[in-house]
RNA sequence: GCCGAGUUAGCUCAGCUGGUAGAGCAAUCGCCUUGUAAGCGAUAGGUCGUCGGUUCAAGUCCGACACUCGGCACCA
């Protein structure tokens, strides 16, 4: 006998072999019926899954949220199977559950459209009527790999083949079709439900590598019940209409055309929020002791070559030739900010020296990778490069650990994580330097306690970094601020400083980016905000609109007030019904409107109205005045600064 | 870069099986003086992404290229 414990903590006795149907049959008659997997010592196994020895049992019904992973992976299967029937020839490759549904891989000449989803969906359905049973069966490799090779799969013959000597390979059967899988998996195919959809037909890699074959991958989403499928349908429409793209173009914000493809074309209000975030970083950096410089765009190439990016980055690079001479158009800043290090002697008395460049950059990215403003080819990072002693190293790692996390903390970016990436193998400088680098980046984030993961041979070519990935309002991760420590540019490009003997050493330079790409972060800002920005960073703060031509006058008067006191004001004075007005700010996500007619202008009033509110409040010109240019202060201004340079 | 889909007026889109383009909004002009997310009318606006081919005839069929979108790969 075996003792089973239950979540609720009771005990009980079964013979070895029990399943974990028979388990759950000995509960009640209801949830034999409606258990579909069950949970032994936190591992999901099947329901036919037999027990030799004590564990603790959960049984997982349709309803349970681990059910939901099941479902997904199971509609791949019957995705699969019904693919296979009505495209003979088709092969599987593998098709997992991820997040909000499921994909599968197929190998198959002819490309898949759209027009075959509804085929395929109506299918599936078939397949999910008949109730087929899955049942699971483990099979010899050599049995295996026979099989499926005989029948044409080559990939899964494949995988068979890839697998550990000692695995077990099993295989679960859906009526007359099988597929290999770990499983585990739902007891019959009827309990996949009918809430779900065919979503999207895609290329990818077999095995996700680029030098393989391309595969077809057909995306699908599933849920436990309609309600779930619709509410999800409903959000991914929410999600585009906060696309930073839509929203560029209905807030009036950049452009982008065929000549430049991957470059912005700002527009005077995109500009304003875009110089709204330099304004804010400068003054941050300002405050916690940094200086700002500016370095050429274009420098010879063998700069790069010292730098070790001709070498290394050379595919991202764009050059040109003039007077025979060859140039090379900066995908980095730190060979130039490197420069203004060394011009002149430094003393240990100056360090940590922290230069910032708000630095343009362009590099040559794939075609397939542009998208909008978040990934481009020519962009702004706000960039700094800190050159500090050995012992100064993961002090300055800490502080701008803090800095980040502080600042993130402006936007409402609470959920934060960081990502360790270590040596790549195409790098400069030796395994030692390598070894002393990775050692205080990690002594830095374990002394602050913070939690991170690891992201192995992912470095910049020339020391390890830290990535710093926020999540936005609606759950995507952005890879945003960035922290490398570096040993090996100060000494390719000879940098030193003077040390209380009198020698000269070798500086550690930190390359940080806290927003990283001034465009991506500002593409971030749009979607997290959904287009509405804070006030301090809209592009037209208030719009002054008049309701009758009778107040005319008075709105230019508030209009002229409100700007004297700082704030960003449009003035529309059309004639046009207020609705009208109304309307058309609101799609252009102007924070606020105030909206005047004959009785403010008698008051002296404004009816002051929020984007996204309906409700309207009258207030004294006055007073809105003095509540708006509060509202409209930079967050900026609640961070103390104690900067001023100490000449020793 | 790779796979697939797309590109028609400033914007959003229609145009079936080929017979030289259409709507709504925006724009301009006029009427309306307007009270919180689209008032009414008139006018103007397009070598249908580019280049080439098939055809008596191409927005429509074929090919190449460019760009965009969805993924993959790459990445801030």
């Amino acid at each position: 006998m075996i003792a089973i414990t239950f979540p609720d903590g009771a005990k009980r006795e079964f013979p070895v072999g029990t399943t974990s149907a028979g388990i759950a049959a000995t509960i009640s008659p209801r949830l034999a019926k409606e258990a579909v997997a069950a949970k032994v010592d936190g591992i999901l196994v099947d329901l036919s899954h037999s027990l030799d020895s004590d564990a603790s049992v959960s049984i997982i019904t349709r309803d349970s949220p681990e059910a939901l992973e099941l479902i997904r992976h199971d509609a791949a299967h019957v995705m699969a199977e019904a693919v296979q029937e009505l495209f003979p020839g088709t092969q599987v490759t593998i098709g997992p559950a991820i997040e909000n549904g499921f994909y599968y891989d197929f190998a198959r000449a002819e490309p898949f459209t759209p027009e075959d989803f509804a085929r395929i969906e109506a299918k599936m359905r078939e397949i999910i009527a008949a109730d087929k049973p899955l049942v699971r069966e483990v099979w010899s490799r050599t049995n295996a790999i026979e099989h499926f090779r005989f029948k044409g799969e080559a990939y899964k013959a494949e995988i068979i083949e890839d697998l550990p000597e000692d695995a077990e390979i099993s295989i679960y059967r859906q009526g007359d079709w099988l597929d290999l899988c770990r499983g585990p998996h739902l007891p019959s195919t009827g309990k996949v439900g009918t809430a779900f959809k065919v979503m999207k037909v895609a290329g990818a890699y077999w095995r996700g590598d680029s030098r393989n074959a391309m595969l077809q991958r057909l995306y699908g989403t599933a849920w436990r019940t309609k309600a779930e499928l619709d509410a999800y349908l409903l959000q991914m429409e929410e999600a585009e209409k906060r696309d930073h793209r839509r929203l560029g173009k209905d807030m009036d914000l950049f452009h982008f055309q065929e000549e430049a493809p991957g470059s912005v074309f700002w527009h005077p209000k995109g500009w304003s929020m875009f110089q709204g975030l330099i304004a804010y970083m400068r003054g941050r950096q300002d405050k916690a002791g940094y200086v700002e410089i500016n370095t050429p765009e274009v420098m010879d190439k063998v700069m790069w070559e010292t730098s070790g990016h001709w070498f290394t980055f050379r595919e991202h690079m764009y050059t040109t030739v003039v007077e025979d001479r060859t140039y090379c158009i900066k995908p980095m800043n730190c060979p130039g900010g490197i420069q203004v290090y060394n011009k002149g002697i430094v003393s240990y008395r100056d360090l940590p020296l922290r230069i910032a460049e708000f630095g343009k950059v362009l590099r040559y990215e794939p075609s397939g990778s542009l998208h909008g403003i978040m990934r481009v080819r020519a962009f702004t990072q706000d960039d700094a490069h800190i050159f500090c002693t050995e012992a100064q190293m993961e002090d300055e790692c800490r502080k701008v650990i803090d800095l980040i996390m502080d600042i993130y903390k402006d936007f409402g970016f609470d959920n934060v994580r960081i990502k360790f990436s270590d040596r790549p193998e195409k790098r400069i400088g030796t395994d030692e330097t390598w070894d002393k680098l990775e050692a205080s980046l990690k002594g830095a984030l374990d002394h602050m306690g913070l939690a991170y993961e690891l992201n192995p041979g992912e470095g910049a070519f020339y020391g390890p970094k830290l990535e710093f990935v926020l999540r936005d309002a609606i759950g995507r991760d952005w890879q945003c601020g960035t922290l490398q420590v570096d040993l090996n540019l100060p000494e390719r490009f000879g940098s030193s400083y003077i040390d209380e003997s009198g020698q000269k050493q070798r500086p550690v330079m930190l390359h940080r980016a806290l927003f990283g790409s001034l465009e991506r972060f500002a593409g971030i800002l749009i979607e997290h905000y959904a287009g509405h920005l804070p006030l301090w960073l809209a592009p037209v703060q208030a719009v002054v609109a008049t309701i009758t031509s009778d107040a005319d006058d008075y709105a230019e008067e508030v209009a002229r007030a409100l700007s004297c006191a700082g704030l960003r004001v449009e003035l529309d004075r059309r004639n046009e019904k207020i609705g009208y007005k109304v309307r058309e700010h609101s799609v252009k996500k102007a924070p606020i409107i105030l909206a005047l007619g004959k009785r403010e202008a008698e008051g002296r009033q404004v009816a002051l109205r929020r984007l996204g509110s309906q409700a309207q409040e009258t207030l004294a010109l006055d007073d809105a005045i003095r509540n708006l240019v509060e509202e409209a202060t930079s967050p900026l201004a609640r961070v103390a600064g104690d900067t001023y340079r100490n000449i020793i």
